[in-house]
DNA sequence: TCAAAAAGTAAAGAAAACTTTACATTTGTT
DNA sequence: AACAAATGTAAAGTTTTCTTTACTTTTTGA
């Protein structure tokens, strides 16, 4: 599973800490789902996309191996 | 955290034991996750997505308390 | 109505998500 | 170069997702 956290974060502009706030979550969860240690839950996806203002599918991308 | 997967079936006249089979997993999470018992991790709601010709946001609604 | 298919439920255990704490490395600025 | 902010990483522990097995209830259709 691939996603496309940092892009998204980079054109609102924001740190990892600033997001892991927005979320809710703490900056360690977004870094290792940034890094791809781990998929995020449903609801935090679903929070995401709505903070990018974009769908999940935007962010989270199925390959393969899922 | 609501969902619309019952109805989702409905319009592909698919069981539960169908859609289990089509995506992978066991008739009897298909029936937890459609039960609210508990929310399907980002892979699987993606997958439904696909499956049901849709996205993530139109099967999985966040409430206040998500 | 009677049988089969579908759906519901429960419990125990495995696997994955997520937290906290703590420290190391990289990047950007002056 | 030096300092601060941002990012990376790791380990231990908790919570949630998901599986398997098995049994009960509801729905469907001949």
């Amino acid at each position: 599973m691939k996603n496309t956290i940092k892009v998204e974060r980079a054109k609102k502009d924001i740190t990892q800490a600033g997001l892991a706030e927005q979320l809710g979550v703490s900056r360690q969860t977004i870094n290792a789902i940034e890094k791809g240690k781990f998929v995020p839950s449903t609801a935090l996806a679903l929070k995401m996309a709505r903070f990018f203002e974009c769908k999940v599918e935007d962010i989270f991308l199925l390959e393969e191996e899922d």
